[in-house]
DNA sequence: CGGATATATTTTAAGCCTAAACCATTTTCC
DNA sequence: GGAAAATGGTTTAGGCTTAAAATATATCCG
C-alpha cells in the first residue's frame, strides 16, 4: 500500500487506484457485453438459436471423445456455470428439436447421459464456424502480442479473483 | 472484411490466431461472469437488491447534478444499454420500493423524469461503497501497471470491436 | 391546418436464469 | 439391514431481458 510520499504525478495515480479499478471493470464489462450481444444476435439471425443452447452443444461436442460419449446433467451444469434447473430446461428444448438425446446411466439411476444426435453435431459445426469467425473479426484489431498480453493479464486477474475469494 | 480475404497465404496463421482469440474470449467471459456473479450475490445478500437496480440508481445518482435532476426513461435505457421495456419494469419496482420517483416532463408529455428519492440516494451510497470495495478486492492482485495495461488493452479491444462493426 | 412520420413509452409473449423446495436414488455408518 | 445424509435431477416462483406490437404525443412538411 502506497503512502503519499512523492511529490507530483505518481501519488495522484495511486490515490485514484480505486477509481481506476472501477473504470477498468466497467470497460471490461462493456466489451464483454457488446461481444456477447453480437454473438447472440448472429446465432439468432443465422441459426434461430441462442448462446446458451450453443454452449450446451459445444460442451457435448467436446465430451464426445470421452468414454460416455456425453455428459450428465450435473456435469453440464458445472461446466457451463449455470444452475441445474437451467440445464434441465435447455436440454429439454434441445431434445424437442432433435439436436440432443438422453440415455439412462446404468451405474446411477438418478442420472442420465446427454449427448449430441447426428443432427445436433451437424448444427453445432455450422454454428461453431460462424461463432469462431465472428470472434476472429471482433478481435482482429489486436496484434498477436496484444492478444497474448491480454490473455496473460486476464490470467492474472483470474488469480486475483481466486485469491480474493479465499477471504471474502 | 476487405483486408484479409486473399486466399491462400494467411490460412495457417489465421487458424492459429483464431484459437488464441477464442481462448482469450472464453477467459474474458469467464472472468467477467465470475465478477458479475459475486457482485450480484453481494447486492442480494447485503441489500436485498439486484445489479440492474443498482445500475439504475447509479445512473440517476450521476445525473443528479444536471439541470433535470434525473433522466428520462429513454436516456436511462440508452445509458444502461438495456431495452426500453426493461427500464420500465426496473423503474416500476424501484418506485414501489420508494427509491425512485417519476415526474411529468413539462416540455414533452410523452416523457417523464426519473430521479432518486432521498431514501434512494441513501441506499445507493451504501450499496456503492460495498460495490466499490468488492471490485477493489477482486482486482487487488493486479499491480498498478498491470491494471493500467489491462485497461489500455481493453481500450484497444473496444476499438477493434468498433472497427469490425463498421463492416460486419 | 392536417396527414405522415418520428419519438417516448408501455405492454405482451417468450426465453433465460436462479434459489429453494421437492423427489428419487445412492452412499455412509451404526 | 436400515436410518441418516448426500447426491442427481426436476419443479416452482419470481426477476431479468428482448423484440415486436400498441399507444400517445410531437414534429415535419405540403
Amino acid at each position: 500500500m502506497a503512502v503519499l510520499t512523492e511529490k507530483h504525478d505518481g501519488d495522484f495515480a495511486l490515490s485514484q487506484d480505486g477509481q481506476v479499478q472501477l473504470r477498468l471493470w466497467l470497460r471490461m464489462l462493456s466489451c464483454t457485453m457488446v461481444i456477447d450481444k453480437r454473438l447472440r444476435a448472429m446465432l439468432g439471425a443465422a441459426f434461430d438459436t441462442t448462446l446458451p443452447r450453443f454452449d450446451v452443444l459445444a460442451a457435448l461436442d467436446r465430451a464426445e471423445e470421452t468414454e460416455l460419449g456425453g455428459l450428465t446433467m450435473g456435469q453440464l451444469s458445472r461446466m457451463l456455470l449455470v444452475s441445474n434447473g437451467n440445464v434441465t430446461a435447455l436440454v429439454q428444448t434441445l431434445v424437442r428439436e432433435g439436436q440432443v438425446e438422453t440415455l439412462p446411466f446404468a451405474s446411477d439411476r438418478r442420472a442420465q447421459i446427454v449427448r449430441l444426435t447426428p443432427a445436433g453435431k451437424q448444427a453445432f459445426r455450422a454454428q461453431a464456424e460462424r461463432h469462431h469467425a465472428m470472434i476472429g473479426q471482433l478481435f482482429a484489431g489486436l496484434g498477436p502480442q496484444e492478444t497474448q498480453a491480454l490473455y496473460q493479464l486476464l490470467g492474472r486477474l483470474k488469480s486475483s479473483i481466486a485469491a480474493s475469494g479465499d477471504t471474502a
